[in-house]
DNA sequence: CTGTTAGCGCATTCAA
DNA sequence: TTGAATGCGCTAACAG
């Protein structure tokens, strides 16, 4: 018969702490939660009693009492994704700050995963959740704006958030990159996407596209617009077809994933030269793109900042710096790195 | 005045379920953790009033209650790194399969973040604690042994593990590589690593390469092995660093993160044939590399299945087919695909 | 600055 | 198959 406390197992309690520092389990409380409320004195006696039998704080019964956890919960379309691990790397940090925690889960795989992810994370009572997606089903949109959980749609700016929204917008970032090829007297664009069906986002940057090809009057042609999966083997795959099709091309905007540096690859292989006879433009500023030859021109989206902006905004709805009714939405914006490929 | 359970903003209990249900709080919570305990027509009527309430259980509490969580808490050295984040995947995936939770962050920012984790990640009461990292403060190694929280170190083969270990051998794996080479007939070959004083995982790689060096009879050049910080440019400059050393060198092993690949680009701008002048293998096989010109010889990590590995061994801890005192120790393996660039 | 009381939502234990 | 009592570890609310 002992005492947990001196097993050192992970299993004593404030009430074991308070016990051995002689003082009452509320200051042992306090100590832990605010530190400056405690005499300096008895709060040096409680930590070295802490230490001693190695008392590990009991968040879950912390959280259950007081009814807020230090847990955020986030949904991404894949984890190993270099786009969404990069928001993920800085929503972490950002959190860490914040003496937050991330629980994070993937849902593309499946259509209707998110919301099973969405009943799972909300039995934790998360202080957050952070959707990476901004297509919902009915059933989830309803039950999201019911809920007093905050919700954070960053995948993309639209035009009826469920509540916070902070991103980029797709439509306009594609339309960027169209904008720039047309600037340097390109017409026969090819638009290598990801399946629209399958990815919201791969719908507004299509619009985007579309949208800048109209305003500078130039014709689209249905054939110049690919979708692929995601990946180096299928964007090559997807540029092989675009190049066979027999269509006039001189320029490919690779929408998605690493769509451009399989594009250039596939030209290279295919004996055409990057930027005299194509043009090759990225979505997104992956690290390689300045190092290739030619170096791509690549659209350069703060996914990182994205992730610190939310954890920062996270933060601030404890702290009553936002406030709980209010809505925000933010527009980071994106900057256009011009280089040799275009 | 009204009851929570009217608001349909999840903040109903297994309280207002049972009201409504007609049945008492403890046949609703058998209906949700052990279904089949519960008679069909009893159970249909909990799950509509469950479902007209938007009940959302409280794992928390019955986390606290119970003692044991659905949590699963990982610390990767980061999270935006794609061979951490493959793991990651795969652990996720895994965990899910199994009705368990990820909560995951990052530790190699600095040295004794990863302590401050994992004494963050105790007081969730994680069901298992997995560290891709196998070098510790001695500290932590000492509470990790005191803890009851099943640990388990995925970062590489080691000779004196926490607890459960599953991986492949960094230090076989190197070695593989320099044979590869060895058996080619290269003898001046570079080694990209990453500082060692950072990574356990690099430190024994080097002894790998040295191993290998050594058991061939080869003379090992200190300048022939070059430390560099990961990425595209840190890779590029570092073999840019090897190539204007005036050392011969007829291959190049990168050892860590992007290292092959900045290799080759920087070989090719430096006017170096590969792989008639220099031949290049790299410690990972990240998807571009066999697309590359010449494709790169790389070996195959099996990290997706790691971590699969992982979550269904920490799955197995919770229904007694892992027994609970034997430490499990798994050499998952690596392949090698021989490409046109050795 | 410190202590007392009560109870967060649920599952274990025992009883029916 | 179902129910009643109890308490997991902690913190809000109040009192001193």
């Amino acid at each position: 018969m002992h005492n947990p406390a001196d097993e050192g197992g992970g299993n004593a309690t404030i009430r074991d702490v308070a016990k051995r520092a002689g003082v009452s389990i509320m200051t042992v409380s306090r100590a832990f939660s605010a530190p400056n409320t405690v005499a300096a004195a008895t709060l040096m006696r409680i930590e070295s009693a802490a230490g001693e039998i190695g008392y590990v704080p009991h968040r879950l019964a912390g959280a259950l009492r007081s009814g807020v956890s230090r847990m955020v919960a986030a949904i991404v379309p894949s984890l190993e994704n270099s786009l969404f691990a990069a928001f993920l790397q800085g929503l972490s940090d950002g959190l860490a700050q914040n003496g937050l925690l991330l629980t994070a889960g993937d849902a593309e795989r499946r259509p209707d995963s998110e919301d099973r992810l969405i009943a799972e994370y909300l039995t934790l009572r998360p202080r957050a959740l952070v959707l990476h997606e901004t297509m919902h089903t009915p059933e989830t949109v309803a039950r999201l704006r019911r809920l007093d959980v905050p919700v954070i749609e960053v995948g993309d700016l639209v035009d009826d958030p469920i509540q916070h929204n902070l991103s980029f917008s797709n439509k306009d970032a594609a339309a960027a990159l169209t904008d720039h090829l047309l600037q340097r007297g390109r017409r026969q664009i090819g638009f290598l996407n990801l399946p629209t069906v399958l990815s919201a986002r791969a719908g507004r940057r299509l619009d985007g596209y579309r949208a800048a090809l109209h305003k500078a009057g130039v014709e689209i042609t249905p054939d110049l617009i690919v979708e692929s999966a995601g990946g180096y083997e299928a964007a090559i795959a997807a540029t092989d077809r675009l190049l066979g099709s027999g269509r006039q091309l001189d320029a490919i905007i690779g929408a998605g994933d690493v769509f451009a540096i399989g594009a250039l690859l596939a030209c290279q292989k295919a004996g055409r030269r990057v930027p005299e006879d194509i043009a090759i433009v990225s979505f997104d500023d992956h690290e390689i793109c300045a190092q290739l030859s030619p170096a791509l021109t690549a659209l350069s989206i703060p996914r990182r900042d994205i992730g610190l902006r939310t954890a920062k905004l996270i933060a601030g709805l404890g702290e009553g710096k936002v406030l709980p009714g209010v809505a925000i939405q933010e527009n980071v914006g994106f900057t256009l790195a011009a280089r040799a490929s275009s």
